[in-house]
DNA sequence: GAGTTTGAAACT
DNA sequence: CAGTTTCAAACTC
C-alpha cells in the first residue's frame, strides 16, 4: 500500500509537470526513506474523512461557541494535537502570556515558537528532559515536529475537501516533514538559526493557510485563476506541499543539514529569511493571521480550562444582590456561581477554523471573543484578496464544505448594519463602536441587563464586553465565563435560534452590495422572523429588516411598511429598480440613499481590519458559519447559519416552537418573489447529525 | 450629552 | 399565545 501510495504521489507530481519536479523528487525519496516511520504509518491508517465524537477539548476550550461543531472529519489524535500544538503555536502571537495547562495537566510551553524562549521552555517542557534543555537540536526538531504534526492535524480537517490521491499526498508530505525531523534530531543548530527556523515554520504555515484560504473562496481572483486548471483541493494540497518543502529545506539548513540540503541553504539567518521570502508561496506578507487566529481558540481554551480547573472564575466577584429587581438573572448568576448549574455548560464545539480570531483583541484590549470566530483585529487587508482571505479565516469556516458553500449574506449584513462613517454625526454611535484604533468592536451601554441578555449587543454578538463599553454591572466578561455560558445556554434553551443570524439570504453576492451598482441590494434576503415595526415604517434602524439591509417579507407584521429594500407586500423599492410602485416615494428613496451612503462609508473604511464574527451560537456556526466573503457583522446582524432560509432540522424541530415569544422563525415563503431568478446558493447545511445530542 | 422614541426581548 | 413590561439601541434636539 505504501508503495502504491508513493507511486500515486509521484505520478501526480509528474502530471503537474512543474519546475518543482526536482523538489518533488526529493520529497518522494524522503517519503520512501521514511515510509516506515510510525507517524507515516499512523497517518496512512487514518481515513481522510473520519467522523468522530465531539471532542472534549472543544467543549472546554470554547464553551461559548455552542454553535461551533467539532470537526467531524478530524482524526482521533486531533484533540491532543490541538491542545498541545496549537496552544504552543498560539504563543507566537502572545509570547507574554503565561503558560497554561493542557488538559492532561502537562504544561504547555507558550514560548515554543518564533520567540524560542529557551529558558521558559526548559522550565515548562518536561519532555525536554530527554535532551539538555535549551539544546538547539531539540528546539530545531521540536519546531519542525510541531509543524509537521500540526500539519497532519490540519490534514484531517481539510480531509473532506481533499479526497483520494490528494489527501494521501498531503499526508505523505506531512509525514515527510515528520520524518525529516526524526532524521535531524541530533543535528546541532545555533539558537539564531533555530529562531529563523521557527519563523520559517510559522511563516510557512501562515502562508499555507493564507494562500489556500483564497483558494477556498471560489470567486476570489486567486481561486478563479486556480480553478482554471486545478481544483481548490489540489491547489490547497500544493500549497501544503510547498509549505512543507520550505520547512524541510530551511530546517535542513538551519540545523546544519547533514545531507545535501545544507549545501543549498544560506548560512546566515538573514539569508534564510530572504530565501523564505522567495519561496514558492508568494503570500508571506501579512499572513500571520491564519495560524495565530487558529491558535486563538486554543489559547482561549487554555485559558478557559485554566479558569475552570483552578476555579478562578468562581472566585471572581459576584453580584448576588438584586439591585434592580432582576431577580431571575441574579438567581441565575448565583446558581452558576455556586456551580449548581454548571453542568449545563454547553459543549463548545469549536471546529478547527472556527473560533479563530481575537488575538489582537484579547491581547491588546483584553477582550475575548466568546464565539468561535469573532472579531479579530488583524492588520488591515490591503487588497480585496487579502480581505477575502483574511475574512475567510476570521469567519471561522469550519469545514471544507462550508467553504464550498458560498454565503454572501454576511457581507451585506455587515454593511447594512455597520455605520462607520466617522464624519457623520448620526453615525457617532457606530463610530464609537468601531473605535478609533481600528478595533471594530461592539460597545454596549447596558445598565440593567448585566450584559447577559440579548438586549446587550455584545452578549448577543458573542463577544465579551470591553472596557470602552458603558455597561454597568457587566457580567459579560471572561472572569464570569461560567455565568455567561450558562446564561447563553438558558437563552438558547428557550430559543435555539436566539443567537442565530436574523437575516438570511438566498443569494446575492457581496459584489452586488459593494459593487458600483447598488441597485442590486439583497432584497432576496429576508429577516428570519420578520419585524414588527409600527411607527418607523421600516425605514429606520429600529427595524431589523432595514438594519439588516433586507426587505420585509410576509413574515413581518409591520405596519405601514415602506422598507426601501422591499416591502412585505412583495413590492420592492428603488433598491430593486423593479416593481417600484411608488416612484414618488421620496421617503423610501431617501432612506435607501442614506443606506447606500452608509455602505459607501463602510467601504471607505475597509482598511480596517475585517471583523470576523462568531456566531455565538455555535451550533450553527459549526454547520453553517460559512462565511462569506465579507467581514463582519454588525451590531445586530448575525451570520446566518442555516442554508439559505432553511434551518437544520434538528434546530427547526425544537427551534421553531421554542421561541420564547412564539415568534415565527419559520422560513419565509416568499423569499424569491420578483427575484426568484437569482441563484440559490447552497449554504452550509449540516452534513452530519447534530452533535449536540451527543453531548 | 440628555432625553425621547422605538421595537426586540423578556416576562406574565 | 397574547398582552405587558423591560431594555437598550436608534434617534432627536
Amino acid at each position: 500500500m505504501m508503495g502504491e501510495r508513493c507511486e500515486s504521489s509521484r505520478g501526480e507530481r509528474e502530471v503537474m509537470g512543474t519546475p518543482e519536479r526536482s523538489k518533488n523528487s526529493q520529497i518522494a525519496n524522503s517519503i520512501a526513506k521514511f515510509e516506515d516511520s510510525p507517524v507515516f504509518s499512523f497517518l496512512n491508517n487514518l481515513s481522510p474523512i473520519k467522523p468522530v465524537k465531539p471532542m472534549h477539548i472543544s467543549q472546554t476550550i470554547n464553551p461559548l461557541s455552542f454553535s461551533s461543531l467539532p470537526s467531524v472529519f478530524s482524526s482521533p489524535h486531533l484533540a491532543s494535537l490541538r491542545e498541545s500544538r496549537f496552544l504552543r503555536r498560539h504563543s507566537l502571537s502572545d509570547p507574554s502570556k503565561p503558560e497554561f495547562s493542557s488538559d492532561d495537566g502537562s504544561k504547555v510551553d507558550p514560548s515554543m515558537g518564533v520567540t524560542m524562549n529557551l529558558d521558559e521552555h526548559k522550565e515548562s517542557n518536561p519532555d525536554a528532559n530527554c535532551k539538555k534543555v535549551g539544546e538547539p537540536p531539540y528546539v530545531c526538531s521540536k519546531l519542525v515536529v510541531e509543524f509537521a504534526e500540526t500539519l497532519s492535524c490540519e490534514m484531517d480537517i481539510v480531509g473532506s475537501g481533499l479526497s483520494g490521491l490528494e489527501s494521501k499526498q498531503v499526508a505523505e508530505y506531512a509525514c515527510t516533514s515528520s520524518a525529516f525531523v526524526e532524521n535531524h534530531r541530533s543535528v546541532n543548530m545555533s539558537e539564531t538559526k533555530a529562531e529563523v527556523l521557527g519563523n520559517t515554520i510559522g511563516n510557512c504555515w501562515d502562508s499555507l493557510i493564507a494562500d489556500s484560504s483564497d483558494l477556498f473562496i471560489f470567486e476570489s481572483p486567486k481561486a478563479k485563476a486556480c480553478n482554471e486548471s486545478v481544483d481548490p483541493a489540489t491547489a490547497f494540497y500544493r500549497s501544503i506541499r510547498n509549505a512543507i518543502q520550505n520547512v524541510q529545506s530551511f530546517g535542513a539548513a538551519a540545523c546544519g543539514e547533514r545531507g545535501n540540503a545544507a549545501e543549498n541553504m544560506p548560512s546566515q539567518p538573514e539569508e534564510g529569511i530572504g530565501m523564505i521570502e522567495n519561496m514558492p508561496l508568494q503570500n508571506f506578507s501579512g499572513v500571520c493571521r491564519g495560524m495565530k487566529r487558529r491558535s486563538l481558540v486554543f489559547e482561549m481554551a487554555g485559558g478557559h480550562r485554566k479558569n475552570m480547573e483552578d476555579g478562578s472564575a468562581r472566585d471572581s466577584p459576584l453580584l448576588l444582590t438584586n439591585s434592580d429587581g432582576n431577580a431571575s438573572l441574579d438567581k441565575q448568576i448565583a446558581r452558576t456561581k455556586t456551580g449548581s448549574d454548571c453542568s449545563g455548560l454547553l459543549p463548545g464545539i469549536g471546529l478547527h477554523l472556527n473560533a479563530l480570531a481575537a488575538t489582537h483583541e484579547s491581547s491588546t484590549s483584553g477582550r475575548l471573543l466568546i464565539g468561535s470566530s469573532s472579531s479579530a483585529h488583524f492588520p488591515p487587508p490591503t487588497t480585496s484578496q487579502d480581505l477575502l482571505s483574511s475574512y475567510l479565516l476570521e469567519s471561522g469556516v469550519d469545514t471544507f464544505e462550508s467553504l464550498l458553500l458560498e454565503d454572501h449574506s454576511r457581507g451585506s449584513g455587515y454593511i447594512a448594519n455597520e455605520d462607520i462613517n466617522p464624519s457623520s454625526p448620526k453615525k457617532r454611535r457606530r463610530k464609537s463602536v468601531q473605535g478609533g484604533d481600528g478595533e471594530s468592536c461592539k460597545r454596549c451601554s447596558c445598565k440593567k441587563s448585566k450584559c447577559l441578555k440579548l438586549y446587550c449587543e455584545c452578549f448577543a454578538a458573542g463577544v465579551y464586553c470591553v472596557e470602552p463599553c458603558a455597561c454597568i454591572d457587566c457580567f459579560n466578561k471572561s472572569v464570569h465565563e461560567e455565568i455567561v455560558l450558562t446564561t447563553r445556554k438558558q437563552i438558547e434553551s428557550r430559543n435555539p435560534l436566539a443567537f442565530a443570524p436574523k437575516v438570511m439570504r438566498t443569494s446575492d453576492s457581496v459584489s452586488e452590495i459593494i459593487g458600483d451598482d447598488f441597485a442590486n441590494t439583497p432584497a432576496s434576503a429576508r429577516h428570519k422572523r420578520g419585524c414588527n415595526c409600527k411607527k418607523s415604517g421600516c425605514l429606520k434602524k429600529y427595524c431589523e429588516c432595514y438594519q439588516g439591509g433586507v426587505g420585509c417579507s410576509i413574515n413581518c407584521r409591520c405596519e405601514g411598511c415602506k422598507n426601501a429594500f422591499g416591502r412585505k407586500d412583495g413590492s420592492c423599492a428603488s433598491a430593486e429598480h423593479e416593481d417600484v410602485e411608488d416612484e414618488n416615494d421620496t421617503t423610501e428613496k431617501a432612506a435607501l440613499d442614506s443606506y447606500k451612503a452608509s455602505i459607501h462609508d463602510e467601504l471607505d473604511q475597509r482598511k480596517r481590519p475585517p471583523r470576523a464574527y462568531v456566531p455565538p451560537s455555535s451550533s450553527y456556526s459549526g454547520f453553517g458559519n460559512s462565511s462569506l466573503a465579507f467581514p463582519p457583522p454588525a451590531p445586530k446582524w448575525r451570520p446566518h447559519l442555516e442554508g439559505g432560509d432553511e434551518m437544520p432540522h434538528f434546530l427547526a424541530g425544537g427551534g421553531g416552537g421554542g421561541s420564547p415569544n412564539r415568534k415565527r422563525v419559520t422560513p419565509p415563503q416568499t423569499l424569491t418573489g420578483p427575484r426568484s431568478s437569482r441563484k440559490l446558493v447552497l449554504q452550509s447545511i449540516p452534513l452530519f447529525p447534530s452533535l449536540a445530542s451527543n453531548q
